[in-house]
DNA sequence: AGATAGTGGATAGTGCTACTCACTACTATC
DNA sequence: GATAGTAGTGAGTAGCACTATCCACTATCT
């Protein structure tokens, strides 16, 4: 175990800790007290320690999503919605007249882009929860640019579409790619907005127009 | 008092502790134990609520950025940047070969781009920790597809440069703007790529290509 | 004028999360 | 056989975002 926490660089009581809440199964016992880890062992600890550290998932969100990778009766096609259903955290608008213009908009959009979508979706809730406080904190500039954002964000779902590619036959593969791909993605693409950001105002600002 | 939590939805004792946090002003006293909130107050406390709800932004720094605009010693030039500076929350990797690894591919990237950047940006050193994480738990497709997702960051501070426009005399909009865009706009863009990859992937799997 | 409800200000307490420590009973190795 | 390490487990900790309670006081209604 000593070995396992150098190479993954993770402190021992914090690996037995991943082990006692299910993230990383208990490793092969040689012994009353001894046990051997395999390769198989420092990638989950890795993969965990990604998902914590960039992807901003919570242990009980991951040990989900630990045990949906792990769970071999799911089928394929609920596999993938259920593991981005379960990296995507939700956030409730409350109810107003705010609220509904919102999810006018939003629906006026997905209806422009003819992306389907259920209503019930948490990321659908989640846009819905963002436009309404944008509107009642009057950043109506914001919402009029969405359809900027949704260029943006199709480009980026390209591209993880890309990454899974057609053939989802390695489950463990596939539920990884959505999981990391969404959530540390994420952190990714809001890095190298701030980078793209400052890079343009610099050009904006430190040039003005003549 | 109770109006303020009224039309704000915040509980009065949340809206006290907000107070003895720094992130709201404490209103103009009438007498001993009454004082008078203003149209200022309500906006300011929408303001936070939108930033800790979907801005994923902690207390802390959010006072720092409350700080930034009510400061009226800072320069223009460096508030946006202090303020986009506070959002972004850092993340290092640590030292190794993927770390090394990354930044190599990043510059790269920055350089094909044109961005210019400092390498002490709180944005660039995130973004090298999630491409030495990709590498070190061998998601090498996602690190080549980068540029795909440069393209869809860039589309997005675009919009966000938009929104702010050339004239930036109004400086406590202008910091909103900034904390706002970035911030929740990540939440918004998150969303919105989540509806993107659900609405591809159905018309990916759904009616395979025949 | 008196009852009632509400206010600003302060201290203390709550519930949750992600660890971190410590202990026991063992065992591999020098 | 002394030392160091290990699995497994219970308890403890630090930080965060509130939330509850109390106090002296005051606006308002009757």
């Amino acid at each position: 175990m000593a070995e396992l926490s150098e190479t993954t660089g993770i402190p021992v009581p914090t690996i037995k800790y991943y082990m006692r809440e299910g993230l990383v199964s208990p490793g092969r016992p040689t012994g009353r007290n001894q046990a051997d880890y395999g390769e198989q062992h420092v990638r989950r600890l890795r993969l965990v320690r990604a998902l914590v550290e960039y992807g901003g998932l919570s242990i009980a969100v991951i040990r989900d999503l630990m045990a949906q990778i792990d769970n071999p009766d799911l089928e394929d096609f609920n596999l993938l919605g259920a593991a981005q259903k379960t990296v995507t955290q939700q956030r409730e608008a409350r109810p107003g007249p705010s609220r509904d213009e919102a999810e006018r908009r939003l629906r006026d959009l997905l209806d422009r882009r003819g992306w389907r979508t259920r209503t019930g979706d948490p990321a659908y809730r989640t846009a819905v929860g963002v436009l309404a406080t944008l509107d009642e904190v009057g950043y109506h500039d914001m919402i009029d640019e969405m359809d900027a954002y949704a260029d943006a964000a199709e480009k980026a779902a390209e591209a993880d579409l890309r990454l899974l590619g057609p053939d989802v036959s390695d489950r463990e593969r596939a539920v990884e790619i959505v999981v990391v791909g969404t959530s540390v993605g994420d952190t990714l693409i809001a890095a190298l907005r701030r980078l793209a950001q400052a890079s343009i105002s610099e050009r904006m600002y430190t040039r003005p127009p003549a």
